[in-house]
DNA sequence: AAGCTTGATTTGCATATGCAAATGAAAAAA
DNA sequence: TTTTTTCATTTGCATATGCAAATCAAGCTT
């Protein structure tokens, strides 16, 4: 059951050769030439047949259990692991990056500031615990003119006070949070909804065409910092990733 | 510039020594203690701080390193790294996970079978560079007997022959993929777009109704396994990830 | 002043050694 | 037979040691 050809395992002779012996095995199991539940050899065996110490062997077994590829326990020795329940990647770039990863110019104004304690409904279009201090905005982000994404935002002035005396005037608030700010958690949704009237007035589209809703809203630690809603017209946008069954590629 | 607080960086006692200094460390840099561009203390000087020996010390810096959380440079020294570009990660389940997840009772329908060469229409929708031999279903999945996601897929019989022999009776083209193929990059893609009125039928929304659509393709190595395309209702379905600037949480 | 050489600091890699913890299997005891 | 004990295998952790590579800085030369 756990036998494994060992003479599969080759160095290539670039770089460290414990990344060597990491990639040699990691690359059996990829081609699936090690199928999951094959049992990996030993650390003494491969020692010997690779003639590197124990310790080398051991760095690259490890890093590979880190990385879930290889499942170890005393005694029983290590087997292949199976394919991880996988997680789709998407990048998170600031809205100007986006736009100008397009090749296109970038520009954005503030429709709307309010600050002070949330309202019923403001609290609830954020999914907000409690009511709170917080600066609430309106923006819309522009592609060469034309309306990108609709911003709709709450700041909590609590957790992040220098808020309250910002003007985005240089730096839209996202990316001025980036900046201001250190993040611990963050949770994303996408759903796909109608525009209402007002935001397609507002996008130069027709109200009730499709739109991509993100949701985000980030904590640090317990403390939540903001939460957005982003409005991308649905015809024109995507969010792509690409990927590895391990991880990013 | 580079002169930091060394007494801060504490141990706790608990789990390998290693890790506990990789701890202490990496805390005091989430908790903005050390923010970015801050030197850490040079391994020697850590050594002494904490009574371990510099492989020890080493191995928890370069995990840290590894991780993206410290940028180090051999002379010049090692430094708190800035937040990455960040990820959202969304979990890519099954569909009848997916479903089992809301709690509710999945079933699945093949509404349609055609294997055979690609037409240029097929081509073009799922971005198949080159006529192909495909096997094309399309099939319906519910979540308590009502429509949850429509999916219109191709697999390869090139790489995949034995697909031409599954009837896919048992388990729906998504999981059987998953089970009997290995992909080693994938490539993701959600837009929002209005569902067209044979969609609609089929999903019991109206026409024009917002759907998310999930257009993905799989390959194992260049060889080509398989494009879908899912599209959800709208307003009922929202894809939802956690995550921390570092990675998955 | 500009370029070159030398030296010191810091990280990176590999080895050898020793012990501890987990645990499956065999041996011994009930 | 069943339970317990012992033993051996395998991984995990930590240390000490030595050398190599990178590179910043100081000193030297021209």
């Amino acid at each position: 059951m756990s036998a494994t050809q060992i003479d599969a395992v080759t160095l290539d002779g670039a770089g460290p050769l414990y990344d060597q012996i990491r990639r040699a095995i990691r690359d059996l199991i990829l081609a699936g030439t090690w199928p999951p539940g094959t049992g990996v050899p030993p650390e003494h065996a491969l020692m010997e047949k690779l003639g590197a110490s124990r310790m080398t062997v051991h760095r690259a077994l490890a890093q590979l259990a880190r990385e879930g590829l290889i499942l170890r326990r005393r005694r029983s020795g290590t087997i292949v692991a199976s394919p991880p329940a996988s997680h789709a990647m998407l990048d998170i770039l600031s809205i100007p990056e986006e736009v100008r990863e397009l090749g296109q110019v970038y520009s954005y104004s503030i429709l709307q500031r309010r600050d002070g304690k949330t309202s019923r409904e403001l609290a609830a279009r954020f999914e907000l615990g409690r009511a709170a201090n917080v600066a609430h905005l309106t923006l819309l982000h522009f592609a060469d003119g034309a309306p990108h994404v609709l911003e709709d935002r709450v700041i909590h002035l609590s957790t992040i006070p220098q808020a309250a005396d910002e003007g985005f005037a240089e730096t839209p608030p996202g990316d001025w949070l980036l900046q201001n700010s250190l993040w611990t958690q963050a949770e994303h949704a996408i759903s796909a909804i109608a525009a209402e009237p007002q935001e397609a007035e507002l996008l130069k589209i027709d109200a009730g065409e499709p739109c991509l809703l993100v949701e985000r809203r980030t904590w640090n630690q317990a403390e939540p910092i903001t939460a957005v809603r982003l409005l991308y017209p649905g015809g024109r946008h995507r969010f792509v990733g690409r990927f590895g069954p391990y991880g990013a590629v």
